[in-house]
DNA sequence: TTAAATTAGTTTCATTTAAAACTATATTTA
DNA sequence: TAAATATAGTTTTAAATGAAACTAATTTAA
C-alpha cells in the first residue's frame, strides 16, 4: 500500500478546518472585531454560564495563556465579568455581561445560520453519520492518542 | 433553536485536528526532526513527484512564507533539490533527493499505521462515508464560502 | 522595442504564539 | 502549625507567523 496525503486523516481534516473557519471568522472579525481566540472564549464562557479559565482551556484545548490574554481583552470590552471565587482565590468564575450576551445571541444566530448551509451539501443522513463519526473519533484519538497533560 | 458550541463544525474540526495531529506530530518531529510544516511540504512533493511553491502552496493551504522557510530547511538537509526552470527563472520546481524519498518513505508508513489505527474505530461503511463527507463538504465551503486569493 | 505591470519566491518587520519564569494563593506533609 | 509543594493565572522572553516590501524574472501594452 502506498501513502497517499490528499487521503490522510489529519492533513485533510486541517485543510477542511482551514477553509471552514475562514470561511466563518469574517463575520467576528469584521463586524465584531473579535480573534478567533476571544469569539471561542465568548462563546464558551456564554455556552457554560461561568467557568474557570483553566476549565475553559482544557475544554476548547486552548493554550491558557491565549485563554488570559483572550479573557483580558473581553474583560476590558465589559464583554465578560471576572468573579473571584471565595473560596480560592487563585481562580475566578468567568461570566458573560449584558453585552457580552446581547453579541453572542447575535452571533450565535450567524454561527447557526453558517452552520446550517454548510451541512446543507449534505444528506440527512450523512449529517447524522457526521456527527457519530467526529464523536467516536474525538473519543478514540483522546483514549488512544493524545496525551498532552 | 439555541446555538451549542460543541456542535459546531468549526469549533469541533478545530479540536478533532488539534487532537489528531497531536497524535501523530512527535513521530515526525521527535525522530525526524521535522516541523510542521517542513512534513507537509516534503511529503507534498514526495507526492507530486515535481512541483512549485506557489502550486504547493495553493494545494495544501499554505501561506508562501512558509512554504518558503520549509523549503529552505529541506534543503540545506539535502532532502530535497530545487531544480530551476529554464523556460522560467523565477520559479523552481521542487524534487526530494535520495535521502529525502528514503525519509518520506519510512515516515509514510508510519503515517498509514496511524491512519489506519485511528479509522480502526469506525466501521467500513462509517469509513466510507467519511470520505465522501470530507469530499463534499471541502468542495462545497471552496464553492460557496472561501474566498482567499 | 521599451516602459509598465505582473509574477515567483525571499526578506524584513510587526504581530501572534507558546514556553518558561513568575506571583499569589492554597494544599500537603514533616 | 511551618516549610515544601502544587496550582491558577499573568508576565516575560524567544520563536513562529503573516503582511508588506522587496528582488529578479517575465509578460503585457504603448
Amino acid at each position: 500500500m502506498t501513502f497517499n496525503l490528499e487521503k490522510f486523516l489529519p492533513y485533510r481534516l486541517r485543510i477542511l478546518y482551514d477553509t471552514i473557519t475562514h470561511s466563518f471568522s469574517p463575520i467576528y472579525i469584521k463586524q465584531y472585531k473579535l480573534s478567533p481566540s476571544e469569539w471561542r472564549v465568548l462563546a464558551s464562557i456564554a455556552g457554560s454560564g461561568s467557568v474557570t479559565a483553566k476549565q475553559l482551556g482544557k475544554h476548547s484545548r486552548m493554550h491558557k495563556t491565549k485563554v488570559s490574554r483572550a479573557v483580558f481583552e473581553l474583560s476590558k470590552r465589559n464583554l465578560i465579568v471576572k468573579v473571584p471565587n471565595k473560596n480560592d482565590l487563585r481562580e475566578t468564575f468567568l461570566e458573560v455581561s449584558e453585552l457580552g450576551g446581547e453579541m453572542y445571541r447575535k452571533l450565535s444566530i450567524r454561527a447557526i445560520e453558517f452552520d446550517n448551509k454548510m451541512l446543507s451539501c449534505l444528506t440527512q443522513n450523512e449529517q447524522l453519520a457526521l456527527d457519530e463519526i467526529i464523536e467516536k473519533l474525538q473519543k478514540h484519538a483522546e483514549t488512544n492518542f493524545y496525551s498532552h497533560d
